[in-house]
DNA sequence: CGGAATTCGTAAGCAAGCTTATTATATCCC
DNA sequence: GGGATATAATAAGCTTGCTTACGAATTCCG
C-alpha cells in the first residue's frame, strides 16, 4: 500500500463536501470528481480499473443511494445488455476491497465513496428515510467510547456498522 | 403501558449478566430465567404468550447468537411439524414488538433479549466472529455524541444500528 | 349462547441476494 | 510467441427473507 498520509492528515475525510449534496448540486461533476478519484486509487495500487468495474461504480453514482445488487444490474442494463448477477458481485468486491464503495448492512446495498478514509477509521452512515440518500460522517470520536465500552467486556472489535436511519436536512423543509 | 420504572432506575438494564456468558454456564436456568422475564412482560402488558410465540422464543434462545428465519424454522422442524414461514414471522413480529427480541441488521438475522432496556433507550450489539455470539452494552452515551454529530449536519436521526463485529473474550484466549 | 376479534394454519408465490461451474478473453511476463 | 495469470461472460440454480390470500380455530365479551 502506498503513504497517501499527506491527504489523510487533515482529518479523517480529504473531500470537505457536504454530508447531503442539496438536490440541485452539480450532480456530473460530482460523479466526475468521483471516477477520477477512483482511477487514481486504483493506480496508486496497481488495480485495474476495467470496464465493468466502471461501469459498476458508475451505476452506483447515478444518485447518493445506496442500490441493491439488482438495481444495479437494472441500471446498468440501460446501456448495456443485462449483466449477469455474478458480474456485478464481482465488480462489487472489486470496488469494496479498494475501498471504493461501501456495503450498507442494513439494507443489503452498496453505496460509492469518494472519500479517501483511512481503512480502520469508523464512518456512520445518516440514511435518510424519505429520500433514501445516504451520507457519511466521521466516526472516530463516537468509535472510541464504543470500542472503550466494547473492550470493558472484553470483546476486541474489529469492524463497526453504525447506521443511523433519519431524515436529512433537504427532506426536512 | 406499565410502569415499570422501578426496575430500570437503577440503569440501563437491570439483569447484570455478563455480556458474554462463559461457554459452560448454566444454559438452561439461563433459558428458564428469560422465558420467566417473557412470561412477566407479557402478563404486564396483556400479551398473549401463546405456544407458537413461546417456542419461538425458545428457539432463539437455544444459543447465544442471532437466528435467521428459517434457522427458526429449522430448529422448531425439530420438535414440530415443520412451519410456515409466516408462522415464524408473525411469532417474531409479535416478540419484537415486546421488546423480546431483537433484530440484528447486519444479518438478517433475531436475538432473543432477556433484558429490561427502556425501549427509547440505544443498544450496541457486539457480535462476535468466531462464536457467532451476541453481546448487548448499553450505547447510551455513545448515542448522544452519534445524534450530535448527525444534527450537526441537519439531520434527524430516528433509530441507530450499531452493530459491532470483533472477537469475545471467551473466543480469544 | 353467539357475534366479533384475535390468532393460527395452509398453500402458494415472489424477489433479492448470492453461488457454482464452465468456457472464453484479455493481460502479463519471460 | 507462448504459457501462466487475471478477468469476464454464459448458464443455471440455490437459499433466504418475506408476502398475499383465505379459511379454520380460538378467545373475548356482552
Ligand atoms: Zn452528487
Ligand atoms: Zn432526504
Ligand atoms: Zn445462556
Ligand atoms: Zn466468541
Amino acid at each position: 500500500m502506498g503513504t497517501h498520509a499527506k491527504v489523510l492528515k487533515a482529518g479523517q475525510m480529504s473531500l470537505a463536501k457536504p454530508t447531503f449534496p442539496a438536490p440541485d448540486h452539480d450532480h456530473g461533476r460530482c460523479t466526475a470528481e468521483a471516477m477520477t478519484h477512483a482511477e487514481q486509487v486504483c493506480a496508486r495500487r496497481a488495480q485495474k480499473f476495467t470496464p465493468i468495474r466502471r461501469q459498476v461504480l458508475q451505476a452506483l453514482l447515478s444518485s447518493h443511494r445506496p442500490l441493491g445488487a439488482y438495481e444495479v444490474i437494472d441500471e446498468l442494463a440501460k446501456s448495456m445488455p443485462r449483466p449477469a448477477p455474478i458480474t456485478v458481485y464481482r465488480a462489487l468486491d472489486f470496488l469494496m476491497a479498494n475501498g471504493l464503495v461501501h456495503r450498507i448492512e442494513s439494507r443489503n446495498a452498496f453505496l460509492a465513496c469518494a472519500h479517501d478514509h483511512d481503512e480502520t477509521s469508523m464512518v456512520a452512515f445518516l440514511i435518510c428515510d424519505h429520500c433514501g440518500s445516504v451520507g457519511e460522517i466521521p466516526a472516530a470520536p463516537v468509535a472510541q467510547s464504543l470500542t472503550a465500552a466494547a473492550r470493558a467486556s472484553g470483546f476486541v472489535p474489529k469492524l463497526s456498522v453504525v447506521e443511523i436511519a433519519g431524515t436529512c436536512a433537504h427532506c426536512r423543509k
